[in-house]
DNA sequence: ACGCGCTAACTGATATATCAGAGAATGGGA
DNA sequence: TCCCATTCTCTGATATATCAGTTAGCGCGT
């Protein structure tokens, strides 16, 4: 196993390990560094499934929201080196998951009252032109289907509000709600517009849902009347019709988010509460 | 020099090279790698300056479209080490100005017409939010500021097409629309939506200005028609007004875009390249 | 007792070394 | 002459080691 001299980080044996370069070197490859990697996926570099590991616990709240990150310890964790770990953690700062400070460390970042704001108009500017589009582009069979996913949307939060507040339940409706609004996009034939809904700025947002915001007021056709005016109406209602939900959304976030403490010193962990659980 | 190791990767000569531990090594410090750094600006990391300077190659047109990149040779031209161009170039690929194969190379983008169109409406999307928000925020004298900003700028072109087709005069020019379209983000009082605008999408436009629009036939007033309609319409008005520039400044990017020859092949030196169209 | 400065440990940043795959050049065979 | 396989050298990807800075913890002086 490979892992063996990574666990070996202690401080104290710093001993120098080299290969003797006169020894039976003949053609080289004395080590068996990484042999196993059966996953077979052609697209998932190291760095792209420690990228997807790291964003599924911060999506489904394993990493709470003012977490500080370690390198090295994920490293660890996700049985890879140092390299791909900070490949990872720096996409996911430059998608506003993570803040991180020269040498000081990364965190799960905590989002500000003016953070929120200025990311909402961003995915209001990027949805809105989906709308656009979408109203404009996409065809009758799609619109069509576009309306049933918003009537099952609304029928799974109206569920969310009966009590079963199982958190996997909470965050399957949450993929839900976030493969909508990215179905309109997809539907809109614009592969950029799509990715920059996705990754930029957009993904906070359903992210923030589910940790912040805890219980939602929607009406029962808050998204069916969404998907209706994408489906029915010009461009421009279309674009009205998804900036006033934005908008509303917005709201919905600010007033969950009063409820979040100011428990986000620490950006280093105490010397006891290491090798917390996650 | 610690280069002369770098520089010999021929595999005959695969002798390893060790500092002797016990040799004269008190207090270390045997890497004289990168001593001058007299910029002394404290933000700015290794990789953060091998980012600025690359981009800053690609902009200007050092770096052509379809010319293949080094990590190594990057590194030793920056007398950096690979790390910081790595991080550099995933930036530069995240942002779209190049784009890389998993083992065969980087190299700088070289756009599809449905790249340009797909990218035009991201830019629509973010550029009309801009223009709404600086119409509903921006005080009276950043109008104005705008206003005049925008006589600028069509004077700088009107002085372009005259023939003093100078490259560096023409990259001054550039910066300055640049700066024209960035400071409506500023005046807009959204630090996210400036940033997306700036780092996302947008970036790539005045580089294909720069780099395959040649002749711009534009009216006299081109922007500062613009600048007005920001300055005095409503939101709704300014999202209109903003949203037709860029329409008209697809269609230029296009039109120039078709006298780009196929001259884009060769990551190293292949054959098989899509570029099916534009 | 309280505040200030020192030490140690942990962090990210950077450098270096090695690995594995992809392509082009080249040489041999049909 | 042309085609195919071998080889060789390039590339990015990954791993490991070392450097430099920040901060928490703690002792000492006032």
């Amino acid at each position: 196993m490979p892992k063996s001299r990574a666990a070996a980080t202690s401080r104290g044996v710093r001993k120098i390990i080299r290969r003797d370069p006169a020894a039976g070197d003949r053609n080289g490859r004395s080590h068996p560094v990484a042999p196993p990697q059966s996953t077979s996926a052609e697209p998932s570099s190291l760095a792209t499934r420690a990228y997807l590991e790291i964003r599924n616990k911060i999506l489904k709240g394993d990493l709470p929201i003012g977490m500080a990150l370690s390198r090295r310890q994920l490293a660890m964790e996700l049985s890879v080196s140092v390299p791909p770990v900070t490949e990872a953690l720096q996409q996911l700062e430059s998608e506003g998951l993570l803040e991180s400070r020269p040498r000081v460390g990364t965190r799960v970042r905590v989002p500000s009252r003016q953070d929120v704001e200025d990311r909402s108009l961003v995915r209001e500017a990027l949805e809105t032109q989906a709308a656009r589009l979408f109203a404009e582009r996409a065809p009758a069979a799609e619109k069509e289907d576009l309306r049933r996913r918003g009537r099952e949307l609304d029928r799974l939060y109206a569920q969310c509000e009966t009590g079963s507040v199982d958190r996997e339940f909470l965050f399957s409706v949450n993929s839900f709600h976030l493969d909508f609004h990215l179905r309109i996009a997809d539907c809109a034939r614009c592969p950029a517009l799509r990715h920059a809904i996705e990754k930029e700025q957009v993904l906070i947002f359903y992210w923030l849902y589910d940790t912040a915001v805890e219980r939602r007021n929607l009406s029962s056709d808050y998204h069916a009347r969404l998907a209706d005016a994408l489906a029915r109406g010009t461009p421009e209602a279309a674009d009205s019709a998804m900036r006033h939900h934005i908008r509303h959304g917005l709201q919905e976030v600010l007033a969950g988010l009063k409820h979040l403490g100011k428990s986000a010193g620490a950006w280093r962990l105490k010397k006891h509460e290491r090798t917390s659980d996650l």
